[in-house]
DNA sequence: ACGTCCTGCAA
DNA sequence: TATTGCAGGACGT
């Protein structure tokens, strides 16, 4: 039997020491500060898991003055009042001990230190084993064979272990004698005086000599220093206060039964719903290990007949275990829930296909990975129609800054349950069922967010549009690559041996680091920026030094091809699928925190078009024999999303004329007719008119146009006073931000910005653009996501086999029959422009060419 | 092997 | 000290 164990917590020391060790940017998506919170649960938790303790009670200060107020009025007299931050954490760390069923007491009059002195002391002498868990050095005084006290050093995981032993080791004194040492050297952070001249050193000579402040008083004469001396007789009274403030109450009439105190099982839905409230995601695991869901039986189904007389419901859930790579998957087994009952279906791949076209062929499905099992199933002839419910899409409308989430997660995050560790047949088979557990929760949530449209409306159906999109691939000519290869390779080492020419001696013209020797140290360039690391050396740098040096040109000419051969030229051969020819991009749905789409494994969002060189890159993107590429993209849909949401007049108007808008904001900001606006001019205008849609700043646009910060600052004065609605318009979003934590795009899509309130300039700032910046961004890219499922299923409505191959942000790349040329372009522009009815026309542009290069 | 920095490509 | 991404090479651990 081992020996009943006591853990004493100061809750007003630890959550303190919580909120100073963890930055206040620790908040829930609305913005409520949670870091002190959250430090103290995660300490508390932590304890819980190295300690294993059978009884807890944590104290708390209960109001402002103590019965050592009035002993001294200036007791604690230099604290500074409670952060308005962490005052109302207090309560927060409460209602967590409530719902994990750990005990909280607190007393007029007494701190929580005294509390805990007087139940220490009484469970010692009950017999129990104590440790108390504290911030407050102060708690010291506690210590006896056994009491220990473990209190936080620095942050809040370092923790230090205080015995007996190692008391008198680093202290010199016995444990009650830190009363009598604070009565001699005081405590600045209590505001308790103590005698001058009096510190640590002395008052534990003084201490090991007399043993207390009394026996020291007693025998003042014996004290050697004649000032010293007088010192302690003057200032006696002041001494023995000190000590009686520094006194831990040990007779507190409290009453506490420690029966009371044992720790109950706190895997309990309150707790979890909690922390779920307080989103301590991290956190979950520590109460959630136990609850899993394992109660489920299901049926194995092990011949094709029986799979194919299945009487399934309306709505299943179907999940297909794949294995393979992305074109070539196989599929292995099937799970398959509805209605309660699941089922596992192992037969070969063949039989299960042909099961599967049958079963769900009119069905709402719940899958899972969504785009992986309909574009294998795509793969295989087999569409899926309805796609009523994807878990990991949901999760992201709700939560579209969040890294991307595991089933596992998800199921933690919104059911509360665990996974179970168990063989893959099981896992898969929970999986499924779970998804309706998952459809329940999730659906309500969308709902509640008012997100549900988007969901049903675009995001579902997106999602099987870029199955089709990936699976459909863009032709790549391997001869180009290979000819943009031999070509780049030329150049490179051309230049390379000119660079090295100059430069005297071979070196890493990729190293910024080596290359900043060269150009700074050995030529004696002038530096322009430097990096954290060093000096910089990027294209801006290298563009200031041009003329200073024959060999700036060349290291922005080796830039260029190296860039382009090692990120494009050369990676993108490995890409080419064998089988098809063609490249086969990933789309991603759940990346970005604005609603767009990204793309990887390679990314052809980013293929070069700007530079010469770079655009030649395009020329190996082809349409197969016999049909063409098209490319429609959206002309200025930002700034017409712009128009529309901050209604400007002017801006509106400038679109309703079919007027060039960098030309209008030109002739707006100069003052001059529109004739009269020169390309440079336009060319400042057109920076303005991006930066507007970024959330500008002065210092940002006079960099980018290289001018002085005045002049950029009367620029954007300019702009907003020609067209003040947009200004209205930024300042109501960032106040919307503020408000509601959150903005929003014309589709309802949210995008939460935690830092909007942040007391960090930086954080602040960068939280205002992107609150400026998301509805226009974020408005597009519903626009573009409503048009991309719009154009395919158009092309399937009137049986073309024309098919949209790429998105690119405000364009479409399609690859057409020859034959279908004339509809397809008209279709396209169509379904673009009429996608959405904002107040100011859409304009697409559409253009046909044998490769993605040089198209008209 | 992995993470960070710097750099640079697109909309 | 302009928004959103993906990705390469260098370099440090």
């Amino acid at each position: 039997m081992s020996q009943k164990e006591l853990y004493l917590l100061d809750g007003n020391s630890l959550t303190y020491r919580a909120f100073y060790a963890l930055p206040t940017t620790l908040t829930k998506s609305d913005g409520t500060i949670t870091n002190a919170v959250f430090g103290f649960t995660k300490m508390l938790l932590t304890l819980i898991d190295n300690e294993a303790p059978d009884s807890i009670g944590v104290a708390f200060d209960v109001g402002k003055k103590t019965f050592r107020h009035q002993a001294y009025e200036d007791y604690k007299g230099t604290r500074e009042k409670t952060p308005d931050e962490l005052r109302p954490q207090f309560k927060l760390v409460k209602d967590v001990l409530e719902a994990l069923q750990i005990p909280f007491f607190g007393m007029e009059e007494y701190e929580a230190d005294d509390l805990i002195g007087t139940l220490a002391k009484r469970a010692e002498a009950e017999g129990y084993q104590v440790t108390i868990v504290t911030g407050d050095r102060d708690a010291l005084q506690l210590i006896s064979d056994n009491i220990r006290v473990m209190y936080t050093r620095r942050g809040i995981t370092d923790i230090v272990d205080y015995t007996l032993e190692k008391f008198r080791e680093d202290y010199e004194l016995e444990p009650i004698q830190l009363i009598d040492k604070k009565g001699l050297m005081g405590d600045s952070s209590d505001n308790i005086p103590g005698v001058d001249g009096i510190g640590d050193k002395t008052s534990t000579k003084l201490l090991k000599e007399f043993g207390t402040l009394e026996k020291l008083l007693e025998n003042i004469d014996k004290v050697g220093g004649k000032k010293r001396k007088a010192t302690l007789e003057e200032q006696a009274d002041r001494a023995r206060m000190s000590k009686e403030l520094a006194t831990i109450k040990l007779d507190v009439p409290i009453d506490i039964d420690f029966e009371s105190l044992k720790i109950s099982d706190f895997n309990n839905e309150e707790a979890y719903q909690l922390f779920n409230d307080l989103e301590f995601t991290s956190l979950i695991s520590y109460i959630g290990g136990h609850k899993e869901v394992k109660d489920f039986s299901y049926e194995e189904i092990d011949s094709i007949e029986d799979f194919k007389r299945l009487e399934v419901g309306e709505k299943l859930a179907i999940n297909l275990e794949l294995s393979g790579e992305k074109l070539t998957r196989e599929l292995e087994h099937i799970a398959i829930s509805f209605d309660d009952q699941n089922y596992y279906i192992d037969l070969d791949e063949n039989e299960l296909l042909e099961g599967l076209r049958e079963i769900i062929a009119g069905k709402e499905l719940l899958m899972l990975e969504g785009k992986e099992q309909i574009r294998y199933l795509l793969q295989h002839g087999i569409a899926v129609d309805t796609l009523a419910f994807e878990p990991l899409l949901a999760d992201y409308l709700l939560k579209p800054s969040e890294q991307e989430k595991s089933f596992a997660e998800l199921v933690q995050g919104h059911l509360q349950r665990a996974l179970p560790e168990s063989d893959d047949k099981e896992l898969l088979i929970l999986k499924t069922k779970l998804l309706f557990d998952l459809e329940e929760e999730l659906i309500t949530k969308l709902e509640e967010n008012d997100l549900l449209r988007l969901y049903q409306e675009v995001e579902l159906p997106l999602l099987n549009v870029l199955a089709e999109l990936e699976l459909n691939g863009i032709k790549v000519s391997k001869e180009g690559l290979e000819e943009l290869n031999v070509k780049f390779k030329e150049k490179i080492a051309n230049i390379e041996e000119q660079i090295y020419e100059l430069a005297g001696e071979t070196f890493n013209i990729n190293s910024p680091k080596q290359l900043g020797v060269i150009l700074f140290e050995n030529l004696g360039l002038p530096v322009i920026k430097k990096t954290k690391t060093g000096y910089s050396t990027s294209a801006s740098v290298l563009e200031k030094l041009e003329g200073k040096h024959e060999i700036i040109p060349l290291i922005s000419q080796y830039r260029t091809y190296t860039k382009l051969q090692s990120t494009y030229v050369e990676p993108l051969e490995e890409y080419i699928n064998e089988e098809t020819g063609r490249i086969h991009t990933t789309f991603n749905q759940r990346v970005t925190a604005t609603g767009r789409l990204s793309s990887a494994d390679p990314n052809l969002q980013n293929i070069p078009i700007r530079s010469e060189e770079g655009r030649e890159i395009r020329d190996v993107f082809v349409a197969e024999e016999g049909k063409k590429l098209v490319a429609a993209d959206y002309s200025q849909i930002e700034l017409r999303v712009l128009a529309h949401i901050s209604d400007d007049e002017g801006l509106k108007e400038a679109y309703q004329h079919g007027l060039d808008i960098h030309t209008k904001t030109a002739s707006e900001i100069f003052d001059i007719p529109l004739e009269e606006v020169t390309s440079n001019e336009r060319r400042k205008a057109k920076a303005v008119n991006f930066g507007i849609a970024y959330g500008i700043s002065d210092w940002g646009l006079a960099k980018r146009l290289n001018i002085g910060n005045k002049e950029a600052q009367e620029f954007i004065e300019l702009y907003f006073s020609r067209y003040p609605k947009v200004k209205e318009y930024m300042d109501n979003t960032i106040k919307q931000a503020k408000e509601e934590g959150y903005v929003t795009t014309v589709f309802n899509r949210k995008r939460y910005l935690s830092d909007i309130n942040s007391k960090n300039y930086h954080k602040r700032e960068f939280a205002k653009r992107m609150a400026i910046n998301t509805p226009i961004q974020g408005s597009a890219a519903d626009i573009m996501k409503i048009a991309t499922i719009d154009v395919a299923n158009a092309l399937k409505e009137e049986k073309l086999n024309a098919k949209v191959l790429l998105q690119v942000h405000d364009e479409l790349v399609l690859e057409v029959p020859e034959d279908e040329l004339e509809m397809v372009q008209k279709l396209v522009k169509e379904k673009m422009e009429e996608a959405v009815q904002l107040d100011v026309k859409l304009e697409v542009d559409v253009k046909v060419g044998d490769s993605w290069n040089n198209m008209e």
